[in-house]
DNA sequence: GAGCGATTTGACCAAATGGTCAAGATGCAA
DNA sequence: TTGCATCTTGACCATTTGGTCAAATCGCTC
């Protein structure tokens, strides 16, 4: 009858979970961040998400013993994939290059995870009530380093003038819509990131647009 | 007892409402884009909307029957005023003026109606299930009349090329992104569009960065 | 294969919530 | 003032749902 929630006590190993631990943790995970990501924290439901896992409810709640649990654990585990991209870029390499391939990634990340982006912004939209503190603490330090970087390659002529925290939303904010907002893209294009021609279509279309904006010419690759 | 609901029985006049039937829907009105934006559709309480509209429960469910019926009439109510500035696209105009005031109006509908921006962006990440058929419909010929004026400026090489979709998408994601994640803006800069400083420079770096991206220079004014 | 903790579940509970209903209060025309 | 429709409400109900618990089963070590 012990509880595993949280940091979990760890029975035996060291650090590790069971072997059934880890497989189930992972699934109530998946399961979850799909539930979450379509009804939202209040429109999902506990039942749901153990059925979706593919175990009763009770086993769910002998693994995360509240519904906010699960919720706090499945954002703690996709946040970190889904800031990773910003962290790489790097101060030394060329604007145009650093700024293409990470506009590609984060639209990648949209196509990939498109689901983990919705929970993000769910999660925000609703006044970020579990992670308010990581955009206060980690975030804003990370996006503060990101800021310097850009700042620099303004001052050494490397690119035009902008403020670097909205070219940083902007490019959040545009690549993330193609997840968020994919049922509508689908409405009046008929097609979202799932299409490969419209991917590299979206990729082209963002990156030209957004260098070009801030003075910068597309590399060759297209920042793949 | 006759229900009000809907487009209700107009028990006197023609067309209109009793003055406190007007009231009330109104008070409701405002009541539920307060309740749902915070809260989404799940979330939200029919009791909680009535408290904040000033009435009990039972009469709120006397002017609405059901939770639904209040969550469409307040998208209803909302839907029209969010669209309106597209549909302000001048083909004759010129295009760094007519993109820098849309821009500026589109951002000063988020400063003005953060909640209506949630709570659209809110149904349309659960799947639009209210206003799909509108998406499909009226803004997808909106969005395909705008895309044709776009393509005008481009062949009349008043502008630079770019797949016209991608332009609106872009300014709809970046300018509403200060809206649904104010939270996460005033975490990372400590300030929102409520702060009228921060307000003109987000418009000067929006509009510089995509103006810019696009070919053209802004306009004096800004498109103010 | 015995023993024991880890795992799993169905039965159950209490609170929250959407919605109904009958009765009372109010506004207004004659 | 009377009469009637509109408006308003508290009491109430059924369902959903997060969470508890005791009992049963499983898996692994000795």
């Amino acid at each position: 009858m012990t509880r595993v929630d949280g940091q979990g006590v760890d029975s035996q190993k060291n650090g590790g979970l069971s072997r059934i631990q880890e497989r189930n943790r992972s699934l109530i995970l998946d399961a979850a961040l799909s539930e979450f990501s379509k009804k939202g924290f209040s429109g999902a439901t506990v039942e749901r998400i153990a059925a979706e896992a593919g175990m009763s409810k009770s086993n769910l709640l002998y693994y995360f013993s509240t519904k906010e649990a699960i919720y706090k654990a499945t954002l703690a585990h996709i946040l970190e994939v889904w800031l990773a991209p910003l962290k790489m870029l790097d101060a030394d390499g060329e604007p145009a290059r650093e700024l293409a391939a990470y506009i590609r990634q984060k639209i990648q990340m949209s196509a990939d995870y498109p689901q983990a982006s919705r929970l993000f912004a769910n999660e925000v939209m609703q006044g970020a009530p579990q992670i308010l503190p990581i955009l206060e603490g980690d975030l804003k330090r990370l996006v503060e380093e990101k800021a310097k970087v850009i700042e620099t390659w303004i001052e050494t002529g490397k690119m035009q003038r902008i403020e670097p925290v909205h070219l940083i939303f902007t490019i959040w904010a545009t690549t993330q819509h193609y997840a968020d907002f994919s049922i509508q893209v689908k409405a009046l294009t008929g097609r979202d990131l799932s299409d490969p021609v419209f991917f590299e279509e979206t990729v082209a279309s963002v990156t030209g647009l957004l260098l070009n904006g801030i003075g910068l010419t597309v590399p060759q690759d297209g920042g793949a």
